[in-house]
DNA sequence: AACTATTTATAAGA
DNA sequence: TTCTTATAAATAGTT
């Protein structure tokens, strides 16, 4: 319908391509209301140029939502029940899992124990037991950890006195002995700051 | 376009409606074809009919729920992302619960307690110091039990053997104190059901 | 963005 | 529904 017939087939010149798009994109979106009034009709309609530009008109006696749970139904298609389903078996699948990490944790700490039986019990008895065991040498290796703090530090607070007392004497000396000064390293730099880690707040 | 002008509003004849509606529909059809060859456009188009039936079209190059993603992505609104959404962020929710429990869980039976400062590992200690005491109350407790539970039986078995013995003297006196005859009922009738799942697996 | 010659869609009738 | 056909509407090519 123009001035002269055209083949229903991609137009090659760009510029008449999106003229042509623009035209039939408000034709098509035309028809669409005319035929929502006329007919009583419910319509969707979603355009994308292929400039990724996109045009959509819906009906307003329904949203596009409530015109997609239709079509879902009436065509059986899914378009997005299947990904909604996955979704909710993960979902039970973690509760459940959290369940009985919740009982587990429970059972750890005394409560809720008259629902298990002797074997389980006992071996509730062994995991706590050995639980405090593992606390206990870790709070002994900290310990243990501190007094070796301790050590290096009054070693190396000596280091310092000796250095500071070398200085001075340098200095009496006229700097004489400079290039046979040192700096004392911490043996451990990073020592101090585990261990406060563990008292600290 | 046709032998007389029409006004666009709703035909009131049943009839003309739906012989109007199948020839727009069609051409509507139609149009959307030939916008997305001539035009190298995606079009999706649903339509239903007042009676309820559905036709739809969707171009070949994109799927019809890819065009509603893509929909969802440059409008801004939400078909079932919302609804996605909500499960998605109720998954997150349920995991970090879940993760914090397997923490604390490694917590008590004395696993990763490197990443613990002194006051949270003192708190474990006491928590599961205060879990084997309970376990271990409880199966005191069950131990009790039993010896109770010993006693009672023994009580009972003594309280039969008495009835049968009373049973005995009644027939050899023709029933004649049978109305003062009675049965031993247990005083805890659920007590050892309880104790024997603390016992068997 | 207008114009307009032509094609296409379709309303009414059969 | 389908076909026909007169007419309205859409639009291809042009300005």
């Amino acid at each position: 319908m123009g001035r002269g017939k055209i083949e229903i087939k991609r137009i090659e010149n760009v510029n008449n391509r999106v003229v042509t798009f623009s035209k039939r994109r408000n034709g098509l979106v035309k028809k669409a209301k005319e035929i929502t009034v006329l007919c009583d009709a419910k319509v969707a309609l979603i355009v994308f140029a292929s400039n990724g530009k996109m045009t959509d008109y819906c009906c307003p006696s329904m949203d596009l939502g409530a015109m997609l749970d239709q079509y879902q139904k009436l065509s059986g298609k899914k378009l997005w029940d299947a990904k909604h389903e996955n979704l909710s078996n993960e979902i039970d699948k973690i509760k459940k899992e959290n369940d009985s990490l919740q009982l587990e944790l429970r059972h750890l700490k005394g409560e809720d124990i008259q629902s298990l039986n002797l074997k389980n019990l006992m071996a509730v008895e062994h995991a706590v037991e050995h639980g405090l065991d593992k606390v206990r040498d870790h709070q002994a290796y900290g310990e243990k950890m501190m007094v070796e703090e301790n050590r290096q530090l009054s070693f190396q607070l000596q280091q310092q006195e000796m250095e500071i007392a070398s200085n001075a004497r340098g200095m009496m000396m006229r700097d004489h002995d400079a290039q046979f000064g040192y700096r004392v390293q911490p043996i451990q730099p990073n020592l101090q700051e585990k261990i406060m880690s563990l008292v600290i707040d």
